[in-house]
DNA sequence: TTAAGTGCAAATCGTTTGCAGTTCG
DNA sequence: CGAACTGCAAACGATTTGCACTTAA
């Protein structure tokens, strides 16, 4: 049983995928108006619950204590080793973690499986 | 300036002594109580607040919406396999991750290195 | 037609904060 | 004594839910 295709729901993947990446409930709800559209922030909460159910979305919860969502992106997607100190980030494309993630999930019998992983250091010239 | 030393910071950290690992704020209300001692509610998130920002523990804040903390131990730290769908939880604990993330920052020449890494996926109950 | 989806407002729930009283140093 | 801490209750902000109304199928 397939959800329901509705306006509502059309615009919330709209929104999400002219992100590209992640965004809160609320930062959706502001651009789907800014859009022209419109759909209640209840309504694009339970939109988004339904589709990180259905393993569409990705969720994070920050210590912000907001929810962060993003199209789940299977492929294409990469790592970041960041500088606490000055913020110099570099991106990291390495197959050993995309394997371990892979690995693990299957050890645990999940599937539909993506991963965050970010690296927090000094860099050369801040250490 | 470190902190005053009252009664109800000492029964928190007794408690989470006692814990061992992770508790919510709640929990350790309850448990400092059945152990005899009290101390708000309240006041206990300020003193976990304040030990969080001196690096006395770590806080975690997991899909459900309730932070949990412990005391710091710089070993024996751990990733999460998040069910997207039921939100259970596995931990997960693997000596390839810890490497990748020490081998990568070398390769970069970043320094003091710490790391998060997430899985999320469906369990096989949701699938 | 009718089950699923929506909007709105009220209700939850964890966490924070204002303020007056208490306590450590 | 005086700053830091506590308790309580009210305030908050994100998310959820009850209910009557729409709408996709």
């Amino acid at each position: 049983m397939s959800p329901k295709r509705t306006q509502q729901r059309a615009a919330v993947v709209r929104a999400l995928e002219q992100a590209g990446g992640f965004r809160t409930a609320q930062q959706l709800h502001a651009e789907i108006q800014a859009g022209g559209s419109s759909a209640a922030l209840a309504t694009i909460y339970r939109n988004l619950s339904s589709m990180a159910a259905a393993g569409e979305l990705d969720v994070l919860h920050p210590p912000g204590g907001e929810a962060i969502y993003r199209l789940c992106q299977l492929q294409e997607h990469h790592h970041h080793l960041v500088c606490r100190s000055c913020g110099a980030t570099v991106e990291i494309d390495s197959p050993d973690i995309e394997e371990w993630a892979r690995k693990t999930a299957r050890r645990h019998r999940f599937r539909a499986v993506s991963h965050t992983a970010e690296l927090y250091g000094l860099c050369s010239r801040c250490a």
